[in-house]
DNA sequence: CACAAAATTGTGTGCGCACACATATATATT
DNA sequence: AATATATATGTGTGCGCACACAATTTTGTG
């Protein structure tokens, strides 16, 4: 019952070997004959040892530091979300020599990637959050991050294949169902035109918006044989006057009953445009608890939102990298985070949760 | 930047005595002259000294006892996620010498309640974390806790102007809400009758049902102006016989559309007499992902449930008091978590989410 | 003034770990 | 066989703090 923790030095009594030895092993320090290294190892597997980090951050008295990679915060407010999980990370972990370094590059301009990513590698970070918009901008990256032996956590966007130490982020197709169910619930069994709207910089991305639209579509085909017309819009520059030519033409549809927004920004966009058309009885269904977004859902105008949790992701990441340098923990390679669905009644509730 | 922290070793060197004496200006633990005391006051006034947390508990080397007081995990699977998140606590802060001890009382009898308080109080936590759902039974507890300076948090249920360290739960005229905007979504824009069920245990807990009821029946009293009769159901005693009466009184109504349960394990129950008397047309929504509930939901009996997150609650519970005694932080007076909304499509992002 | 008692102050130890270094044992070289 | 060399193992120290206890100074008492 109340089990004192095991120490290393139980650890060590236990396998008849000193501390230095079973610290070597712990850390796979080598120097440790095979006899040695097995008694310690059939100890360590009898017993589930954890060490105590507080004593470990004391004892080396070393200081960590974590890079993290994103695009800058000022340019969009979803990744302005993602920079306050990274402070929120920064703030808890620095009691523990954990330093967390923003670096941020332009998100549209995939040169200052490259800058900013070259940047990052010559300081020689202990551990690299990154969230690899630019699929082909960063796997060299990958590569060189593997060779020099630091670890990196690719939250928001995956790239399979990679060896990253882990990914955080949603299932996208099964968060484009989602959204397939909160449309045909706010319709009401209504039928008509629906649209799927992609608003992104990058083409490359697009790769994972289709995902979401992919799930969208087969939600409708399941249940709803039919009765809905799907039509998909990609908007790809949001300063792009044609936009608002695009937008207009859709709108022309008098059978168009709602819009389902792949992407944060592009949602309350769509909305302020639907305000000043005045086609807020279009039910939209988008993503993310943005200010923005926030706002247009009290208003009405959007019907609901899937929250991506952008902090918490990239909070979770900085977490993982952590857990793997101080605690030696294996991350789980995938850690899927649980698709949110934001009403007009529940929103204050998340809004007001502070531990969340 | 990197500016070493300052030691008690430093400010002892500064105002010219030892550490000792610095440790007992310090910790207020008297025993120092008023000349080594002002010249240690004005050293601490100069400079901002920050203590080492690392080094202080581990220095310290003190266990904390926490007591978990909630009903028996075996009558309400309920209560085994309240329990597994106090098992998660206890699990994630062992190590820093924190035990987490589980108290069960009887639901259905408050004379066992009593019984293990006076228990609890007899073994003399550091710190509480209560389930207060027998009210008039807890109140005098919680000027014991408070006499005898032990720190105590509430969970799942409120109980206002007691001066506990910080409650955590939900915000439940609100939660109601969601519920009523969670029904109408599944009708439709059908109408008929509506029935709210409370299957309780305790008359005394059933306030805080009420105010679910009360949350429910504004939504449509807001929105829906009168095209919905909402009749109400007392269901006290589970294992009571006129229960099956009573319910299939309820299924005569021919234009019964939809069934609000205000707790998780009427959820089920209902789910499961829907399912035997055919009537699964009728929406149901309800409250957690118990495993019962979960099954009800993916045959489509359940549409909605509204997500208490007990076992987070318990989690979060121990974690407060736990930074309130090692980490001497002010834990919030009360934090309400989101009202979760888990639907057929969403329900295995929950499920699959390691780090929820 | 001598001594005891009380008040004050300083020193030492351990918390669990990482890491440097010293010691011990096995293997290779001449 | 005697040394040199590589390999294996154990011991000691410090991280910053809390706390016990020893050493010192002050005060009280006959």
């Amino acid at each position: 019952m109340n089990a004192k923790n095991v120490r290393i030095k139980d650890i060590a009594q236990l396998s008849g070997v000193s501390v230095g030895t079973v610290d070597r092993v712990l850390h796979n320090r080598g120097r440790v004959s095979e006899e040695a290294l097995k008694k310690v190892l059939t100890v360590l597997d009898q017993i589930d040892y954890k060490p105590n980090v507080i004593a470990r951050t004391l004892g080396s008295n070393k200081t960590y530091t974590i890079a993290a990679l994103i695009p800058d915060p000022a340019q969009d407010p979803y990744w302005a979300s993602s920079k306050a999980g990274i402070d929120q990370a920064q703030t808890e972990w620095l009691r523990y020599g954990v330093n967390v370094v923003p670096y941020f590059f332009n998100l549209y301009e995939k040169s200052s990637f490259r800058e900013v990513a070259e940047a990052l590698t010559t300081d020689n970070p202990d551990g690299i959050l990154i969230a690899p918009i630019f699929y082909h901008e960063t796997l060299p990256y990958f590569n060189r991050f593997q060779s020099l032996g630091i670890p990196y956590v690719l939250f928001n966007t995956n790239i399979e294949q990679v060896a990253s130490l882990s990914f955080i982020g949603q299932d996208l197709y099964q968060s484009g169902k989602v959204g397939g169910e909160l449309m045909q619930l706010a319709l009401r069994g209504e039928s008509g035109v629906l649209a799927v709207l992609h608003m992104n910089e990058d083409l490359g991305n697009s790769v994972h918006l289709a995902e979401k639209e992919r799930g969208f579509r087969e939600y409708f085909q399941r249940t709803n044989n039919g009765k809905f017309e799907i039509r998909t819009l990609n908007l790809y520059n949001p300063s792009d006057a044609s936009l608002e030519e695009h937008l207009a033409d859709l709108l022309k549809e008098p059978q168009l009953k709602g819009i389902f927004v792949s992407t944060s920004k592009g949602t309350f966009n769509i909305a302020a445009f639907l305000e000043r058309y005045n086609k807020t009885e279009v039910k939209l269904i988008g993503y993310d608890m943005l200010e923005e977004n926030i706002r247009y859902m009290k208003k009405g105008i959007i019907n609901f939102l899937i929250n991506q949790n952008p902090k918490r992701q990239a909070f979770l990441g900085i977490n993982h990298l952590v857990s793997h340098l101080i605690l030696k923990k294996t991350a789980p390679a995938r850690d899927l985070l649980p698709l949110e669905i934001i009403s007009p009644e529940n929103i204050n509730s998340y809004l007001n949760s502070g531990s969340h």
